[in-house]
DNA sequence: GATAGATGTATCAATCATTGTTACATCATC
DNA sequence: GATGATGTAACAATGATTGATACATCTATC
């Protein structure tokens, strides 16, 4: 099973806020063209963000900028802030191992730690890069195509 | 969202296949119990590990057995066996992005590379750890409970 | 060769998360 | 107040997972 495309689309969101904050009001409308899905999806998405403290929203007005700077935001941010599960649990444990059998009673002493650590590795690299980072490929990108 | 629980219980299988080997039968009704789920959700794990070169699998007169030993099953290829997924991908990309937009057209370009390298974090620590590694833990942990 | 016990697999239902969509209340600004 | 935007509820559609039943098929053994 994947990381949903709330992660990829959470980002693409952020590269369109800082590529077009000087040009554009960055609203969901606007995002969603980009993205290419509904509004109310980008709005969710905002409102994920934002409870991060990724992002500011503007009522009324409308428009999206970041809340903090863009070397400050990392992806495992972005991620914790819209994967919906509990401490970015990576792995679905099932659920009643039988305690009478001694592998299954002691299935998650076993494994705790070690998925943990495969865990952490993902995690590590995904703290290694900023949204910073990541505006700067697409630079690049943009001059050429 | 998260990796389904075929693969802890794909392990759990594994652990059960080595502990018992010696003392029971390991079919998939054993299995099941000690899992505690239906058993034909073991024997449908047990036909994928079957085709990664993981189980032996007896017809008619039943039991599982490893086709390799313990040292060269890693959980990377646990994983491979039974995640459905192409390649692995971890990543569920948006499908569509906008290609009149210079964000939308350019996003698989700038985020491709940065999400192999994240894949490649995990696999890495999954391929690092062997089921001949978890049975260590697992008998140390069967001899004191 | 008939039987018993097991696997292999099709099929269907239940559940759940994701995603798409409509609708509308609410807000800020002109 | 009108306008254009966000915030959010509600519901449908889809798809993956998981659970369960059923039965064909296989192998060893009597």
């Amino acid at each position: 099973m994947q990381i949903s495309s709330r992660f990829t689309i959470a980002v693409h969101i952020l590269i369109c806020i800082e590529t077009f904050k000087n040009d554009y009001k960055v609203t969901s409308d606007f995002l969603a063209s980009s993205v290419n899905v509904n509004p109310v999806v980008i709005r969710r998405l905002l409102q994920q963000l934002k409870k991060a403290g990724i992002v500011n929203v503007t009522r009324g007005s409308g428009g999206t900028d970041l809340e903090k700077p863009s070397d400050e935001i990392t992806l495992l941010d972005v991620y914790n802030a819209v994967e919906c599960v509990e401490e970015g649990e990576l792995f679905h444990f099932h659920e009643n191992p039988n305690p009478l059998c001694p592998v299954g009673k002691n299935i998650h002493s076993i494994l705790d730690i070690r998925l943990k650590k495969i865990q952490e590795a993902m995690e590590r690299e995904m703290n290694s890069v900023t949204i910073k980072d990541v505006m700067a490929d697409t630079k690049k990108l943009i001059t050429i195509c």
